[in-house]
DNA sequence: ATAAACCTTGGAGTTTACTCCAAAGTCAAT
DNA sequence: ATTGACTTTGGAGTAAACTCCAAGGTTTAT
């Protein structure tokens, strides 16, 4: 069970020490331990719910988000599980309609590369906008 | 062909005019005309325009990433089509890349919610990183 | 004709999420 | 033992994307 320290730990998620710290500052994240001398050391749990921090934020979730996701548990007795479902199953909706927006963008894109450089139509009708123009057309 | 003044265009999109008024200065879109009065007034490409601008920034790109998706077209001679081709399918990656991380986040989300509420687990093991825990044991 | 509800500009302020010091302590290697 | 690469704190600075005035002009409804 080795530790990280917070430039180990920095490295391996692609992050800057600063963005580590500042997690810290806003109550995301706290080094599991500190050494005599003061360093942040990380254990494997701390690195797992920090990979967690960086990925959701990734995909788009703001840390205010992020410490919701992180405190849906459920704790015996201190919250109504039903709450804590209906919570969970919400962000879910949301993740979930960023997937089919994501996936609107991803095929016009694609149509959008095939005219670019397909055949003989008429250069000046191809862009982003006229690509999903294309697609309404093809769903109706 | 009903053209639209900026409060009405904002409460269409969702957003505010001031936001409009901003995405303008940014460069993003000018509306299509004044009234005599220097009103701005959108017509339908110009809503089309916004829209996208929007829907694009829901999804998690940025401004400058959106300016640069809107600019993606084929004016003849000007720009090689293979440029635009790459950076079009470079966006789609980033597009699809995104896409397969969320999905991890809804399988997680909805692990965790089925968990939550299920039958009689030990209650404190519920959380989001022991569903994506989870989620990997399943896959491994 | 006078409110109420719009719109204009310019500019200042805010929020989020970092990012970058400075001054000082720690650790490993030469 | 001293250089270089790490770490600490606190606090200031920055970039993006709004958001909110103020002071004024315009439209619409009563």
């Amino acid at each position: 069970m080795t530790m990280f320290r917070i430039g180990q730990l920095a490295k391996l998620l692609g992050v800057s020490t600063d963005t580590l710290r500042y997690y810290e500052q806003q109550g995301l994240l706290t080094a599991s331990e500190r050494s005599a001398a003061g360093y942040r050391l990380y254990d494997k749990q701390a690195v797992d719910r920090m990979r967690f921090i960086v990925r959701a934020k990734e995909v788009g979730f703001n840390l205010k988000d992020i410490h919701e996701l992180l405190s849906i548990k459920i704790e015996k007795q201190m919250h109504s599980c039903e709450e804590v479902k209906t919570l969970t199953l919400q962000k879910r909706d949301w993740v979930r309609e960023k997937i089919a927006q994501l996936s609107m963008f991803e095929r016009s894109l694609t149509l959008l590369a095939s005219q670019c450089c397909g055949g003989d139509e008429p250069a000046n009708t191809c862009s982003i906008l006229t690509a999903l123009e294309d697609l309404d057309d093809i769903h109706q």
